[in-house]
DNA sequence: TCTCATTTGCAAATCGTTCGCATTTGCGTT
DNA sequence: AACGCAAATGCGAACGATTTGCAAATGAGA
């Protein structure tokens, strides 16, 4: 992601219109320190006085996710997806059951794993998913 | 579970009803080779000859779900929950993204990582879940 | 400035799931 | 076997997250 936060250049390169709901929209998953929901996203665009609708979020969120910029997700438990800004790094979450917390991590036990499933099994691995849930420190002794 | 497949003592000491609705449930799941939806639940209790709503499925399943009977799990880019019998063993799913079939596998490379979960984070690990994505050997060729 | 394909406003629709209430059922008791 | 009653199901509506349709607005190339 360019320093100076300037997408156009970004949405631009993708082929598609640099238009201010799409840079809102990632100006505020990069300032986001977990993955937003859709309403969160709405609510944060609302607060920063733009006009929009929520279906225009949705939509803005497909385009983006489709072109890489944006990942979504969902967790267990959880019926809402998540989204969250792409910096091209592999790690996964881990989350805590008392607060919801989710810490990310990059280290990945998987990536060994990955070469005996393909010996074993014949499977051409290509992404896989990790979320590991539990309780943080905070939450340790509260339950 | 049994080995007669008579599910009325395992209900029964869940403290709850033997109804014939949560045998042929279970039964189904018995059979199903991956998990299922609960409009494949639904429809194959159809094709059986029950009568039955929708939202009896629903709540079936979430009252065998909270007994621990049955597992709930949604995918990644899957929008609907599927369901399986616990057999309560430790496992996960190698998803084929050509032809959506789930292999099960019982290694488990997050086991070791958890406890240096504990140590570098101070984080008490109560679960995972991991999903691997990619090709099998009947679709690998054909991507 | 003009043009037009893309995007958004606006609102309804869809889908997966849950909820409310009347009726039926499973099972413990007699 | 009959009875009683709490739990379960039939029936259908409701809910929340998300998607869709169409007219109007916008971004960007010429």
């Amino acid at each position: 992601m360019p320093d100076n936060n300037d997408y156009k250049e970004v949405l631009t390169r993708e082929g598609i219109k640099s238009t201010k709901h799409r840079k809102a929209i990632l100006e505020i998953l990069e300032m986001a320190e977990t993955p937003l929901t859709v309403e969160e996203i709405f609510l944060t665009l609302k607060e920063k006085h733009a006009s929009i609708w929520l279906s225009t979020v949705y939509r803005t969120l497909e385009i983006l996710t489709s072109k890489d910029l944006v990942i979504k997700s969902t967790i267990m438990g959880d019926d809402k997806a998540r989204y969250e800004l792409n910096h091209n790094e592999h790690k996964h979450h881990v989350v805590c059951v008392g607060c919801h917390k989710r810490i990310s991590f990059e280290d990945c036990p998987v990536n060994e794993f990955e070469k005996a499933l393909k010996e074993r099994m014949d499977f051409d691995v290509t992404a896989h998913k990790l979320e590991i849930y539990g309780y943080c420190k905070d939450c340790k002794f509260t339950k």
